[in-house]
DNA sequence: AATGAATGAGTTTTCATTCAT
DNA sequence: TATGAATGAAAACTCATTCAT
């Protein structure tokens, strides 16, 4: 007859983990007052009194969670590399880097919108919060200057604006899934976010590669 | 002696608008979680039993305030006009609409957040969801054929998908503004969105008027 | 078959005192720390929200038990009656009334017991405490004068001081009867308060009436 | 490589000593269901098990708390040396001393409180109890005999009675400090209680020189 | 012998919901 | 019709106590 454990074994950093991810989870997937302390420290595998011993109180594990969901992507961005020689194929790649990073870890962008939600107190206090995307936007700074250099972007594209927009275009069609498909009925699954990848890429490509800005044109004729 | 009656009798369908309003916004400003029944009740100046007397539940409030919010958009797409002679033109003052639409109705891109977050139970359960912004995509699928007759656009574009590649443009940087502006240190403001507005403009007219799209051109030859 | 009512009827009033009442014998028996939100409710025969309803906390509820404490004793002065012939006897009857309060309402003892081991933050905030003893602060000062007058008391003596030894003598033997059953094996029931009440008046009269205080005496020659 | 331990091993009788010292501070400073054994063992500078170990429980860490205090005040007792030829001067002494006690180790006052608030049943269990204050009862039973003897003060006063009088005098102003400030505006301060202390042996020597209690003497004649 | 880690059993507090007038 | 008063159920948080190393 084995003895089963009644207390998990002592291991404050495995602990400290779990409790994390399982936040992370809870947090991202009820928002923040939907989240429940109960279910995190079963998630956990833990008694309640240890969130509170280790993170003090639910707005803390929630500060905490946040962070990690940072540390997270940045922890992805690092490992990505891009082709310095192909600004093109380089720009195709970090988008289905971002689409995937959102479609694999779905409570980033859930937290995000949670913070949102709440106004951004609590990234306005994470100290960290600058450095975490600087990784991202460094490359796609590279990137930019490299096709500007070889003739085949326009120049002058800043590199934060630039990002938001691909931002936009990965981020919109995954956070907003469920209402996209009861409002336009569409068959919102990863082959449809793949090709959401291909027409972001195209779309920011056309406006990278294109010679003048259809805002710069001159307004055509009108047909009479 | 008249009893002077305490309880003002009050318009039926005046304070069900009221009672309304005031849901939109504290779900939207609260989440479902967050939201607080008392202080629906407090900001339509009614008392707590009169919510239920009207609505029900609380879930049945919320699915209330989620139809009112997409018939506050539709109301405003109802009004809008575009010259059938001029499609940018066209595109540009669809681009404005629903940026200005999210700017000017916080609680429309709030509420969706709230309810993408949720899962989309309640959208699903909508019977008219569908109808909903039929109006915006129908009108985009004018401009659409319009440009492609007049042979200033590409054809084939499904307006559906280039319906959720303009909003992803328009939303994003008004749901994600908090963490932006924390993480990206961006000046996000009126003047900032009335940029994004046109370079979103300009994203999508390049994609619309491109000869060819880069993912059909010929891989470039690389740089020796 | 009579319906038992599920509810208590609504009486606001009615409630906010009894709340109190529990409150202060909760407060009073159990100490600060000691007292339970769940038995104030029990015996005040109400839900747990309506006691945060009527008061907010468990602070906001133990400081209204304290002043309700001295609301109670002002109650029992304002009906006190001395006689301005008799000095001595007024002075009796101040004893007996005062350790009889004491003994009655035994929770005002003790409610003043937790409040100093607290360090009398409360009280300190009870912006009306001073006006509270007054009143037998004042009919103490009007026997001092007559007792002076008569040539009975002694002169000069400062009626908010010579309270304190009053209540000393008093309220001692009551607070701390556990303690001296325990330890003088002291046969502590009513008689014996009616006696400390005999002794303290001798006490008392015999520091007002004597001639000189015995610290103004020349020493006493030593026995050889 | 040899292991440096963490665990300090400690003289066992001086960590109990500290432990004791912690938890009466901690019992007097918080009342019984304040205490938190977190405090305790912080205080101690111990780790928790540790109490458990040297105590057992909570309930048995008060009573020994409890019984130090007595001991504390027992030892200072037998310092105590009276004048056996001037009676007076010896109870003006007891006095002094007891007002000193009471005001030096405020744990004291503030256990026997918390004690007294919860009924005593602990004191009641402590077995040398009644020998506690037997140091004191005998001093002052001595210095009563003495007084008698010379014919300073008058006979059968009961000296346990006669201690309760004077702890009442000393201990009220100190214990209830707080209340007395915030009702009576009294500036309670060392000062103060020294005049307390002078006041009080009055008080006691007016008692025990007056060769006929006022309760003894005839009614005076009432003014006509 | 000593303690960091863990938890069961509360305790305070909140909140959607309903009764009684 | 309208609402102040009331509550059951659940949530956040605490604390004495014990296990495992």
């Amino acid at each position: 007859m084995t003895k089963t454990p009644k207390r998990r074994p002592r291991n404050a950093e495995r602990t400290r983990v779990e409790i994390l991810q399982a936040a992370l989870e809870e947090f991202s997937s009820m928002g923040h007052s939907g989240a429940r302390v109960d279910r995190i420290a079963a998630r956990a595998g833990v008694s309640k009194p240890m969130i509170y011993d280790y993170f003090g109180d639910k707005d803390a594990i929630y500060a905490e969670a946040l962070r990690e969901a940072y540390v997270q992507i940045r922890r992805g961005e690092e490992q990505l590399t891009l082709d310095p020689d192909d600004p093109c194929e380089a720009v195709r790649e970090l988008v289905r880097f971002t689409m995937d990073h959102f479609r694999r870890k779905p409570w980033f962008i859930r937290i995000l919108n949670t913070e949102n939600l709440m106004g951004g107190e609590t990234v306005a206090r994470l100290h960290d919060a600058a450095e975490i995307q600087s990784v991202l936007v460094k490359r796609l700074s590279e990137v930019l200057a490299q096709g500007a250099q070889q003739g085949v972007f326009r120049r002058h594209v800043d590199p934060a604006e630039f990002y938001v927009s691909m931002a936009s275009l990965c981020y919109f069609p995954i956070s907003n899934m469920h209402t996209l498909r009861a409002v336009f009925r569409l068959p919102i699954d990863d082959d449809w976010l793949d090709r959401r990848a291909l027409e972001a890429s195209d779309m920011l490509l056309s406006y990278l590669t294109a010679d003048t800005l259809p805002s710069e044109r001159p307004a055509p004729p009108r047909s009479t």
